[in-house]
RNA sequence: CGGGGCGUAGCGCAGUCUGGUUAGCGCACCUGCCUUGGGAGCAGGGGGUCGGAGGUUCAAAUCCUCUCGCCCCGACCA
């Protein structure tokens, strides 16, 4: 491709709207153009990288077995209430009617409509492991769509999907898509960690989540510094610390005014106390009626989806202010657990070793003193509900936890047989016994992994691509228009050129920074992440 | 959906508070000259129903009402 032939608007300066360095480099390197709120316009040199990245996705894919497909993102809405999604997935799945005003909905996800295809044309278990995958545009209506291609409404997945005779192939079948994806992700030059995860609306028994390390991530990961363990810390585990009883003897209960202190901070300064010597109480809802209280630490963050699991709610919420002030009596910012009566209490361990307690007094601008378990309140059950943080205890081993941020570009799930049961997708086996097949599901971010790979190589001049990932691998470039030679050299060869072709021929060996950049709108073809690597020239080379 | 902010040329902005020339500036774009080893220079030029609708006024980018779009902070997720 000529250069100046090339689609390729770029930009000087940053777009106002974009905030994160993968948008705006990406905007300004012509790479990208919205079209509306996470709808996106792939422009020559940014399609060049998605392609790459598929081209990765689709090698490893087939290596591992699985077949590609392309399904609609047109589906019935029909489908939808079979597996109970159509009630329960909420307004980002995006529905529309045709003209005779039957519902459909534009697909966010595939589970559905493969389990239908399966379930209509797989009968035997000599059919099964069978995994199917297809690289296609999904849309979900995304609260708000932000980031650039990070977090979009309309996207490019990689979804593929297994099914199997029983719970060991799933198992095996989970591991094969492991392993591929780790492949793909080494391929496309990144730094990632498989991380343990929660398994969100998809559902099912475990998953793991495909995290490219970044300061800019939206994921928290947790992960041990002694062994393997790593997870998002909407899923992370503490090791429980044997309760150190503190050796001060419990005090009277003590209710002091406290005048507009709500906060943990507020409080704590106000009393000149610890945050560890509070205990937040929070009142939570499921939206249908349920309530419940949690007990955490001042310091501790409660991490709702471990609640959530606990309770065995399908969702859960801060209760608003009216529901705080009908079950405590006290106004929110003021709750506690003396007295609390009429809903459950889930308490952290994190709290056990709490004596004199600073909590609510159910009162509005009044908390209490010298609270202790057991004599004061008393909960139902003690519980893992809250967040990891950094310096806590390793489930695993008797490492410490550290947090670092990331970049969900995979998602991994053992389905089990939510889909294969709702839908019927059964399979007979050797003894004529019909059985339903046990299901996985394997997303990875298209769009996704590309922004991610530029939010970890960059530097101040612009993009420095992975080479599995630069639009174009070299970029010819004359130095002296004047020279026939060197003129001619450039344009009998610009359609064949490859790197290594370059080394050998270009009389200028490429400068030391290959693949690096040098500054965005360059017209040497840096930042766009174009390796500048060869040079066709007369100069002698010192 | 709640909270905050922004819509003026392709991009980045000024002008709006305090209504009043032909709505400006930088970049980009076009033409010419010149230049060409790292985002050239000079001269000239094109491009705007000031997000939309309604209202107030002799007069609206500017004031009022409604509306649409977009961005940021929280709950969702590849």
């Amino acid at each position: 491709m000529r250069y100046s032939r090339l689609l390729l608007p770029t930009l000087k300066e940053d777009p106002a709207d974009a905030e994160v360095l993968s948008h705006k480099l990406m905007l300004r390197a012509g790479m990208i153009r919205k079209l509306a709120a996470g709808i996106y316009t792939y422009l020559p040199l940014g399609y060049r990288v998605i392609r790459k990245v598929e081209k990765i996705i689709r090698e490893e894919m087939n290596r591992a077995g699985a077949q590609e497909v392309l399904m609609p993102a047109v589906q019935p809405a029909s489908l939808w209430q079979e597996s109970g999604r159509w009630d329960h997935y909420g307004k980002e799945l995006l529905r529309l009617k045709d003209r005779k005003q039957t519902p459909f909905c534009i697909g966010p996800t595939h589970e559905e409509v493969v389990t239908d295809l399966v379930r209509m044309n797989v009968r035997s278990y000599r059919e099964l492991p069978l995994n199917l995958y297809q690289i296609q545009t999904k849309f979900r209506d995304e609260i708000r769509p932000r980031f650039g291609l990070m977090r979009g409404r309309e996207f490019i997945m990689k979804d593929a999907y297994s099914f199997d005779r029983d719970e060991g192939g799933a198992e095996e079948s989970y591991q094969k898509m492991h392993d591929a994806y780790c492949r793909i992700f080494e391929r496309c030059g990144l730094a990632f960690r498989a991380v343990e995860a929660d398994t969100g609306a998809i559902g099912g028994s475990f998953s793991h989540e495909f995290m490219v390390m970044a300061d800019t991530g939206e994921d928290a990961v947790a992960t041990c510094g002694a062994c393997r363990y790593a997870a998002n810390t909407e899923r992370a585990e503490i090791r429980r610390e044997e309760a150190r009883h503190s050796e001060d003897a419990p005090e009277a209960l003590q209710e002091v005014e406290t005048p507009s202190k709500k906060s943990v901070e507020e409080v704590a300064q106000f009393l000149t106390v610890s945050p560890s010597r509070l205990i937040k109480t929070l009142i939570v809802s499921n939206g249908s009626g349920a309530i419940a209280a949690a007990l955490v630490r001042g310091d501790h963050a409660l991490n709702e989806i471990k609640l959530k699991h606990l309770l065995g709610w399908e969702e859960i919420a801060l209760a608003d202010a009216a529901t705080v002030e009908r079950v405590t009596g006290g106004p929110s910012g003021f709750s506690g657990p003396v007295g609390l009566t009429g809903l459950p209490i889930v308490a952290d361990h994190g709290i056990a070793s709490v004596r004199n307690a600073v909590t609510g007094a159910n009162r509005f601008d009044r908390h209490l003193c010298n609270v202790n378990l057991n004599r004061d309140f008393t909960p139902e059950r003690f519980a893992d509900i809250r967040m990891a943080m950094d310096g806590d205890g390793c489930p695993r081993c008797a490492g410490t936890l550290r947090i670092s941020r990331g970049i969900e570009v995979g998602h991994i799930f053992k389905l089990g047989t939510k889909y294969s049961e709702a839908l019927g997708a059964n399979y007979l086996d050797e003894d004529g016994q019909s059985r339903p097949m046990v299901m996985g599901c394997y997303g990875i971010g298209v769009g996704r992994t590309a922004a991610a790979a530029i939010e970890q190589n960059h530097d101040q001049d612009g993009i420095c691509w992975p080479l599995p990932l630069a639009p174009y691998s070299v970029l010819v470039l004359p130095l002296n228009m004047k020279s026939e030679e060197v003129v001619s050299l450039c344009r009998s060869h610009r359609h064949t050129a490859s790197r290594d072709h370059w080394r050998q021929r270009a009389p200028t060996e490429p400068g030391g920074d290959q693949g690096k950049t040098v500054r965005c709108g360059r017209p040497d073809g840096a930042g766009r992440g174009m390796p500048s690597g060869a040079e066709a020239s007369q100069r002698e080379e010192p």
